[in-house]
DNA sequence: GCGTTATAGTTTCACATGAAACTATATGCA
DNA sequence: TGCATATAGTTTCATGTGAAACTATAACGC
């Protein structure tokens, strides 16, 4: 699977960047959700809910929802059973009484403290080893593709 | 979401590679799913497979699912479809009747030839301004994390 | 205040997906 | 040959997922 760049003009799977992006995306994911599927019944949605709270606590459903990058109805799932299992709690903000207030209950955080580091050494591990020059422009490539607003290309006027 | 990379101690989401990476190469796949999903009745998988069969005719089902990185299940649901449609042939390989010989149909084929310029456009359009050496470097990355024997991390022993 | 509109979050439904079981064919070996 | 094992591909089943509908609360305009 070696490539070289060159604006092709047909269309190969293994020299097309969306393509290798997702298939590479996909083997990180899974490789990461195996560092704590096993061990704690949790599926990567729900990591990734508690991964920004245990950032950022007493976020609101929806502002997990931003930060996570998840649609609103994977949060209210991953939520409703991280509260179930115990590791999440719920209360209701004071003056909007629509808005939750998560957080990690002591035990979802102590599973917190357990995971982020092993997801920290994983991309230490993957990355660790680019010079901070090259990281850094890979960060950039990143932080430009996300501003780009791709949705409004593919159809002139999407209803 | 901007971000300077620099071995951190605490999860930060928007500076996990990992994260970062599932972010884009989803947003990137419907952005890509929305050329064709909605002109033609096509999936991403089923794309996929046309994809490769547009470029290398005449491959076997499990050839396939090498080249596209799918499972068999999808590649085996995705033919399926595809044939249904009438945009794919199956044939029996002479030697071994257990393996199929697949090949885009004349109708897959127009559809092929007019779906695969949109994807390289958009490709284009994404990292087209990039340095060639930048490019470069961006595939080599892809090329070493795709060696990379990430599974055998995460457990000493997976059974 | 009161009707309209917007927002937070949940539930429903229809569909996609992966693991495991299964069928069919081929290969290895006594 | 005939039995064990491997491989190609399909089907089944249980689970995950997004879009749209829905409920509840808040904000806005008059």
């Amino acid at each position: 699977m070696n490539s070289e760049p060159s604006t092709p003009s047909q269309l190969e799977l293994e020299r097309f960047l969306p393509y290798r992006l997702s298939v590479l995306s996909n083997r990180l994911s899974s490789a990461i959700a195996r560092l704590y599927a096993d061990r704690f019944a949790l599926g990567m949605t729900e990591w990734r809910v508690m991964a920004v709270l245990g950032r950022y606590p007493e976020l609101s459903a929806s502002e997990v929802t931003k930060r996570t990058a998840m649609d609103k109805v994977a949060v209210s799932r991953a939520v409703a059973r991280l509260i179930d299992a115990g590791w999440l709690v719920r209360d209701l903000h004071q003056d909007d009484r629509r808005r939750s207030v998560l957080s990690l209950s002591r035990e979802g955080h102590a599973i917190y403290d357990e995971v982020a580091p092993m997801a920290l050494a994983f991309e230490q591990r993957l990355f660790g080893d680019m010079e901070p020059g090259q990281l850094t422009q890979l960060f950039q490539l990143l932080d430009r593709l996300d501003a780009l607003d791709i949705e409004a290309e593919a159809e002139p006027a999407l209803d």
